[in-house]
DNA sequence: ACAGCCATGTAACTTGTTACATGATTTT
DNA sequence: AAAATCATGTAACAAGTTACATGGCTGT
């Protein structure tokens, strides 16, 4: 429940209505994480559902119906924000369900998907490089942790794509091996730089 | 839909019926990646209703029911192997929400909600680097292939966390900064060893 | 006959997500 | 008056996930 925790924590701050909920999350992303409006009414609806948060017993409805946030939903808050995120232990990775799939097949054999992964996340990490470049001064504080995070991700997923060719290599040994496309290795330089 | 891609990409070997399609994607991620039978057949109903895969006309039900894949099938797998990953780029990471949501708060601030998820990320890291250590040899490709990723993106979380705690200082000089409980640095050799 | 496994299935629920409908107020 | 914007809401779907029900076959 990462966008209702993020709007409890929104609602910590002041009480509010929807649409300003959306604009907040939108304000502190810097406008790079879209967040569809019916998802905050839909969200806000579980959380009360969940007893989280409360309409305000407050007065005239202008249209606006404002919520805040409840005893127990500070509480799941504060819970949410000390204890750290447990590591789902089956990754639940997508990609890594693909090398798991494409490991021991022809048609696309495991280094062929590996190249071409590796080929998206390096022009991936250019784009966000040249982001980061650009734009570091003056951004919204959020944007930038989720652009680094974006960084940090995708380099670990490079590593990870040459680690994973290197442990099939050795498990495979060369002589057994199906001739593929893009035997190559590219030049590992273009990460650690 | 990656556990729908999977069950695609076993049953492209070869037809067969739903428990024994749950037993190979286990045996494939060496076991700790557990599914559910269930979610076997509910992900096969969603496969068939997309004209992916199709019962086998084939004859006796002896209770099992067969199921292959499709020629439309075939196609969305290939594209799934050929194609890479598209980056969500709001990468709809929830610790990125977190610490988004935690910048600018006290209760916890947001260097204790660091500190916190980066002593667990290094836990996980520990344990994860004996797992390897312990059966590196002998074991499952998948589950190596599993446990890799996971070492390397908790690597990366713990850089990206030492990025963001970084990001976070400089952007709110030490004067104006609130006291935290824990504004010691940890030691960064803990990660590159 | 009963325990236990093999095998299938279904109902239900969660979070995320979109597309659309509705009404009120403000601007042109 | 028409157009735009503010604001709320709903119906519907996708994908993941669990708990439970059912029936058949096998070994004791």
């Amino acid at each position: 429940m990462s966008i209702g925790m993020s709007l409890l924590a929104l609602l910590d701050e002041k009480p509010t209505f929807g649409l300003q909920l959306r604009n907040e999350f939108e304000a502190r992303t810097g406008g790079v994480w879209p967040l569809n409006v019916g998802q905050v009414y839909t969200t806000l609806d579980r959380l009360a559902r969940d007893g989280l948060v409360e309409l305000e017993s407050a007065p005239g409805s202008e249209g606006q119906r404002i919520y805040e946030i409840t005893a127990g939903g500070r509480q799941r808050l504060k819970a949410w924000f000390e204890q750290p995120m447990k590591q789902v232990v089956p990754s639940r990775d997508e990609l890594v369900l693909k090398l798991i799939m494409a490991e021991g097949r022809r048609a696309p054999a495991i280094g062929d998907v590996v190249q071409a992964e590796r080929r998206a996340a390096l022009e991936l990490l250019q784009e966000y490089t040249r982001l980061k470049r650009d734009e570091s001064d003056e951004a919204e504080l959020g944007w930038l942790f989720l652009l680094d995070s974006l960084i940090f991700q995708t380099e670990a997923r490079v590593r990870w794509l040459d680690a994973c060719e290197a442990r099939f290599a050795r498990a495979t040994p060369a002589a057994s091996r199906l001739p593929s496309k893009t035997t190559r290795r590219t030049d590992r330089s273009e990460v650690t730089s």
